[in-house]
DNA sequence: CGTAGACCCTGCGCGC
DNA sequence: TGCGCGCAGGGTCTAC
């Protein structure tokens, strides 16, 4: 479901309906998820602090709580988290819910359990483990052709793993991959080592530009994308190759073609993409 | 070291 | 209507 758009749309969304309130309550209903609920350390960590500001790093949301603690959110493939009132009722997969003390409800709502929910103290944030090793943010200045070249150095893995790998480059996921490179003119089996220095300046534009697209149209909605308000995305309505087999290429008409790289589905055109 | 594959889990759409 | 299969936007771990 959420890769780095998706995060942002949510982060922007929840910001002003949630700082400044306080979280008055915890409830974690299921804490089975990728990584087990701590209840106990969840609850003193963030109960009677105020929401202070919300941040996006990769793709997790920080919600930066005042006293100096840090409530993590990750939405795995089909996490969802979203305000609703305090007291409607309980969804199936509702594992972990924050009361607010304007009577609203922060609801994560996660079917596969491949999200996350902790807390950190926020000076600890950049040394935790989910987050030392992470790779560069392709919307922060210094991400360009030169920096994605550096770090392909001695690699030849195909393009699309290496934007996939969270070490080198956060936020891109399975369908921006395809998107970005759709956009770029360059083939997803691509080895790294043969990429030119012009191409990945037009690689590097073409990840920030498809990004900002998606963030700019709501993120990406295929089942049940949503912003923290419940409002869903249309950027699949501008998606070029993703999950398009068969169909022509936008650019220039050719038939999308689907192949299974590092197992998971990708899309390009045979036309336009070298 | 870098890379490929298995695995975690539930739900959905498809063909039969 | 029901069943089995493949597939799904994430990340981590292991084996080579």
């Amino acid at each position: 479901m959420p890769e780095l758009p998706e995060i942002e749309v949510l982060r922007r969304s929840l910001e002003r309906p949630l700082v400044g309130r306080r979280i008055v309550g915890v409830r974690v209903r299921n804490p089975a998820l990728r990584e087990p609920v701590d209840r106990r350390g969840l609850g003193r960590a963030v109960r009677g602090r105020r929401v202070s500001g919300l941040r996006r790093r990769a793709k997790y949301l920080w919600i930066d709580l005042e006293g100096a603690r840090t409530l993590v959110v990750h939405l795995g493939m089909s996490g969802r988290l979203t305000l609703v009132a305090e007291d409607a009722p309980a969804v199936k997969h509702e594992h972990v819910a924050f009361r607010l003390d304007d009577g609203r409800r922060l609801r994560f709502r996660d079917p596969r359990r491949f999200g996350l929910v902790f807390a950190l103290p926020t000076a600890g944030l950049a040394d935790d483990p989910h987050f030392a090793a992470l790779g560069l943010e392709p919307l922060d200045d210094g991400f360009d052709g030169k920096a994605l070249r550096r770090l392909a150095g001695g690699r030849r893995a195909p393009v699309k793993s290496f934007l996939m790998d969270a070490r080198l480059v956060v936020g891109v996921g399975n369908i921006y991959a395809s998107e970005a490179l759709h956009r770029a003119g360059i083939h997803p089996r691509r080895s790294v080592a043969r990429i030119a220095a012009a191409r990945w300046r037009g690689l590097a534009d073409g990840i920030q530009t498809t990004l900002e697209q998606a963030i700019a149209e709501g993120g990406t909605t295929l089942n049940d994308f949503a912003d923290g308000e419940g409002r869903t995305g249309y950027f699949q309505v501008s998606l070029g190759v993703y999950g398009r087999e068969g169909e022509p290429c936008p650019r220039c008409g050719a038939a999308i073609r689907r192949l299974v790289l590092g197992g998971r589905s990708t899309y390009y055109c045979p036309g336009c993409q070298r």
